[in-house]
Parts: structure tokens; C-alpha cells; sequence
DNA sequence: GGGCTGGTGTTACCGGCGGTAACATCGCCG
DNA sequence: CGGCGATGTTACCGCCGGTAACACCAGCCC
């Protein structure tokens, strides 16, 4: 059931107002108002304030229902039993699936609004600080790293997690490639691709003209 | 064609309102609002909107003024001439020094405001964009790619900008190492560290949840 | 029944926001 | 002198997030 999922019916007005303003925020983008939220729910504003206290209570119910299903998902793929590099292949598509079928719910989800001034100012949205925790602890528990194996599963969470919003972001606004394809690219950037290619002749020569040695390039897959 | 214009001293005034905004936006964050800009500059909003049309165009002669710098200098440090691995890591040293020294203003390159509801959300803000063309114009002009290397270009470029983006915060806001030690972290994962270390052995058999300590971790390899 | 409580709903308002219209000055230059 | 373009003002608009104050209706216990 990858489709939104009603998380609690133990409080079942709460539930269709959510639905309301899933509805609203799917039609209008993030920024939707509580004005029109309550418009949508055919009631006013007052209720979703007594309901969810305040705007950021509202998007935090809301993406935290949506955060589940894509969270567990990520989690599972990092922990199917495959090789490294296909467990890698299957989060990311994982990831990009679940971005790619719902992009208006995506957005809520990595690009929340402002928010409150007083944390300081986080790249990540909480539901990707998450999915970056996620990363973080199957690097840890997967992968020998040597003594700075925490330093390095937690900068790698963060920055992996970074790059898939960055990239999916792209790939999703402008389609440049399938998502297979799309995958591959990312998987190999993480594989060292960059470091293994050769160089290009140096069409610009800062200072001095080329002397290349040969280097291989190999696809490590 | 009131388009963008260039940060020289050609318009006083303008550079002046700029530097209030500045002042303002260093003490109360991205968020800061027209009346205070204006009030700091000693007048009040509707000058403002003659100079800058809107709240965007502020933002926007404010980031580009902030922006050179940073982008001249990754800039440079994508063309010295180095081997790849320096080069690389001489880039990402080059961003998280920047960001290091002024975090306030950095927030505002790479954390803007919502802005226009027009253009769809983009995870990365116009400095970061630029920034990630760069990128894409180094590798495609510099590493043999092979005939994909226009798609690996491009979505290695988002990829890696949003990369260090997420990194670099995190970094910033935890400080968790020396900047030179969180540069060789990054670097080592561009240069397929992640795939080529070792497996941990299997402290969670991905199938059996089972309280069964006798199972033998099996070798993927 | 009476009264209490708790959820649902309303209208009307607040301060502040981005943004604008209309009007008042200056200095400068033909 | 007259115009003209910057500079500046006050006062306003519509919308926002958020809040008071009040009304209604169920159930539930004495």
C-alpha cells in the first residue's frame, strides 16, 4: 500500500482534516494558507488551531504521515541482502520513486517553509535529517571504516542524503534521463567514478601543457 | 531594462541601501523584514521598492553582491592545476572556508526565502545553481566520461553541490571535526571509499529477526 | 430533569507582512 | 523661470498567522 496511508483512525476528525490539507497542499504547493486549508475542510480557521496549535503543528502532522511509508521504505532497502553496491542502487531508486509519484508531496516533505527562527539554519528538512540518520547507522553497522568509522558514517549520511535531494530535485524538475539511468549516475559518483576516469586533454592549460600518464578507465561494476 | 544591476559604484544610493539590508539581515536572519531594511537605512519601504521593485529583487542584488566571491573562488579552485584528488579537495575547502567565515550571510546564499510560487522548488538556491554549473562545466571539460558524460556531468554537479551543501551545514552547526579532516571525509567519499571498504560482519541478519545467535554470517563475495 | 463537560462551529478582531498610491521636497540644468 | 528626476513622506490595501468570545449540541452523572 504505497499510497498515502491514514496513520491513526483514533482521532478521526483529525485524520480528514489532514486529508483536507493534503488535498490543498497537492493543488497549491507548500505554501498553501490556513485560510484556504480550512476552506477546503468546510470549516474555518479557528479549528485547525485548536487542532494542531499552530502552522508548523498543521505541516508536521502532515509530513510526518507522508514521512512514514518513504522512511520505512529507505529503511528496508538499506537493509536488503544484496551486494553493496546494489543495496545502494535500490535506496536510491527507492528514493526516487517515492519523489517521482507524489512531487507536490515531495516538496512539502524537503522544502518545508521557514519555519521557527529559533534553530539554526538546517539544509535538511526533518524528514530527510531522517533518512540521513538512516544512512548514517547502516554505514556504521555495514561498512568497516576504521577508527574514524562514526566521523565518517555521519558526514557521508548527511552528505549522501544531500546529494539525492540536490540530484532528484534536478532529475525530477527536468527530466533529463529515466530513472534507471538516473540511478546509475548517482551510484556512480558514490563509486568513485569521478576518481577513476581519465583525464580529458586540457583544453585550457592554467599553466603548464599536459603531461598526462595514462590512467584506466575502469567502470567498477 | 531595469535588469540586475552590476555591484559598481555607478549607484551610490543603491550600494548604501544594500549595505543597511546587509547589516540587517547579518543581525536578524534571512527573514528580516522590508520595515526594519528600511529602517536601518534610515527611511522608509517604499524607497526601497523604487530600487528594487520587489522583495525578491532586494534579495536577490544582496546574494549576487555575497555570491561573487564565493563563486570566483570555487571557480579558481576548479582550474588549478593540480592532480583530481588535490583539486577536489583544495574545491571543498574552498566552500567550507567560505561558509566558515561568514555563516550568517551564507544561510542567506544557500537558504533563501520561499520566494515565487512560479518557478517549481528548487533545492538549490541561484548561488548554490551556479555553483553546481560549475562543477558540471569542470568535470565535462575535465574528466573523460565517456559518451554519457553530458548526463554525468550535470547530475553530478546538483549532486555534488548538494552534497557539500548538506555536509557543510551539518558540519558548521555541530563541528564535529577540523575543516581538513571533514574535507578528506568528503573526498573520500567521492572517491568511492563507501565502495571500496570492507564489510562489517553482519551484526543484523536482513531475513531473520530471530534471537538465534548461531547463525553464520554468510560472505556476499 | 438540571447541570456540567467537551468537542464542533462561528464572527470578528489583532498586529504585521509585502506592496502601492498620492503627495511633498529638493537640486539641477536648459 | 520651469520642468524633471531623484529623494522622501503618510496613509492605505489585501492577506497572512493567530486569537478572543461566544454559540450549539452531544453525552453523562447526580
Amino acid at each position: 500500500m504505497p499510497s498515502a496511508a491514514p496513520a491513526n483512525p483514533g482521532e478521526p476528525r483529525r485524520e480528514q482534516l489532514l486529508n483536507a490539507a493534503d488535498r490543498v497542499i497537492r493543488r497549491d504547493g507548500p505554501a498553501a494558507s490556513m485560510n484556504a486549508i480550512a476552506a477546503e475542510a468546510g470549516i474555518t480557521k479557528p479549528i485547525l488551531y485548536r487542532h494542531f496549535g499552530d502552522r508548523n503543528g498543521l505541516i508536521r502532522a502532515l509530513t510526518e504521515r507522508h514521512t512514514r511509508s518513504l522512511l520505512a521504505a529507505v529503511r528496508a532497502a538499506l537493509t536488503e541482502p544484496l551486494e553493496r553496491r546494489d543495496r545502494v542502487e535500490h535506496v536510491l531508486d527507492t528514493y526516487l520513486a517515492g519523489i517521482e509519484a507524489r512531487p507536490q508531496v515531495y516538496r512539502l516533505l524537503t522544502h518545508p517553509e521557514p519555519g521557527d527562527p529559533g534553530g539554526a539554519g538546517n539544509a535538511l528538512a526533518p524528514a530527510l535529517r531522517q533518512i540521513a540518520e538512516e544512512i548514517t547507522g547502516a554505514v556504521r553497522s555495514q561498512v568497516d571504516l576504521g577508527p574514524d568509522r562514526d566521523l565518517l558514517a555521519e558526514a557521508w549520511g548527511r552528505g549522501i542524503t544531500g546529494m539525492v535531494l540536490a540530484a532528484g530535485d534536478w532529475w525530477l524538475e527536468s527530466r533529463p534521463c529515466s530513472r534507471p539511468r538516473m540511478v546509475q549516475a548517482l551510484a556512480d559518483l558514490l563509486w568513485g567514478r569521478l576518481a577513476a576516469a581519465a583525464d580529458l586533454p586540457t583544453a585550457v592549460p592554467p599553466t603548464a601543457p599536459a603531461p598526462d600518464p595514462a590512467a584506466p578507465a575502469s567502470d567498477p561494476r
